[in-house]
DNA sequence: GCCTTCGATTGATATGCATCAAGCAGCCTT
DNA sequence: AAGGCTGCTTGATGCATATCAATCGAAGGC
């Protein structure tokens, strides 16, 4: 059940650990669980309390709303970063189910254990803040995304990140198409035709790899403006 | 400049600063101001950083973003709340705009001072952190709703709450249907073509007056899992 | 009390995107 | 290498909602 330290020093790093004292990460560790799950595995389910804190140690987690058997995926977390962080701290139901795309190692620290730690270290209390403050902007972005921009701009943009955080101007598709397809809030068949749409705006793409090949016409397009910071 | 304690009572009741030692709260105060806007003040701009967090004590302020021109109102705050905390505790762009909506008095307190002080008193960094996830917790649900549930759907959901807000099911609308259209991400017109389609599920309106006279049929049609909590 | 104005409604039309329905291609299995 | 599963693409159609345009109606000014 326990977790030893040797184990953590990814998990340490996150601006969320990293500043809390050595006494306090070393508590939380020991009460707190790694586990690995296969792809596909069912994590947590929407409407229930929150009994861990998550953290992504490996692989990549859908965090996904559901209405009437359909789906729609809110975001997607990879390592290493937390989830379902705001239902923990304020003890209510969680409002996304999240399950693995792939094989993933999780830790897993208990709910009741975050919200004691952050109330006894303040330095840890801080990390929350500013967690929970990107996490908020993030969805303030995906929100203004999804009620000012066409599906194409949004896949636009959502291209200019990925090559952005790549850093080159050809990446591969770190998911499968239908998911991305949901995460911006669109089909499987209209991110096919914006796919299309854009090769005139400099985007080639072909599998899972996609090229911006004018970097320049494709920001014309999608008017990045709203695009990211954090 | 300075804000007298005298004229705090509802400000400090206001649960992100009702726990914070009454020497910081004081102290924050002395540095803060209280000031009167007419209807349409234009108080804070896209894009800009944060030099205030702010508190509507009176009024009602409408939270947009803007892209070509256009305009989608993401947030409407009422008092007493607080606007822009995560631009400010990050200390980055803001990703909205705010204008008064009627005639209003905000609490500006300078955003240095808000991160200085979240930084000494653990008390006012756990009611940040308590805020910060409600806020969270509702942009989240707002998202939801704008993927999974048609127009009338949301209107419904919306009216459901509001008749809830108030307890009794006839209420008045506290802001233009324009603006309430645009809240909810649709047109004035769909409003107004939502509204005449909810009749046949148990709702009335004349003029600004909402009536529920089937809160069951209501509910039944709006399927409001998604509604709200805090 | 009438006129002006601005928002709300209603109607007609347009469009973006979803949905429905086949094909198609890569990949795994045998 | 053949078969079949699965996910991607492409085409045809439909629907929800936006847009455009006109009328209506209530609130405020003169």
């Amino acid at each position: 059940m326990s977790v030893r330290l040797a184990e953590t020093p990814l998990i340490r790093a996150l601006p969320l650990f990293k500043e809390m004292s050595e006494r306090s990460f070393a508590a939380m560790m020991d009460v707190s669980m790694l586990q690995r799950f296969p792809a596909r595995a069912d994590i947590i389910r929407e409407g229930e309390l929150p009994d861990f804190l998550h953290v992504v140690v490996e692989g990549a987690i859908d965090l996904f709303a559901t209405r009437d058997g359909e789906e729609t995926t809110i975001d997607i977390v990879y390592p290493v970063s937390t989830f379902i962080l705001a239902a923990v701290v304020r003890d209510e139901p969680q409002l996304k189910s999240a399950r693995t795309l792939v094989p993933s190692q999780l830790l897993m620290v208990p709910s009741q254990v975050v919200r004691d730690t952050f109330k006894h270290d303040a330095a840890f209390a801080h990390g929350i803040v500013a967690e929970l403050a990107a996490r908020y902007r993030s969805v303030t972005r995906v929100l203004k995304n999804d009620r000012m921009l066409s599906s194409a701009e949004r896949l636009a943009n959502w291209i200019l990140s990925s090559a952005r955080r790549s850093g080159r101007n050809e990446f591969d598709l770190p998911l499968e198409k239908r998911k991305l397809a949901s995460y911006l809030g669109m089909t499987p068949e209209s991110y096919s035709r914006g796919m299309t749409a854009l090769e005139q705006y400099g985007v080639t793409s072909h599998g899972a790899t996609i090229t911006v090949t004018d970097p320049a016409r494709l920001m014309e397009f999608a008017k990045p403006a709203l695009a990211a910071d954090d």
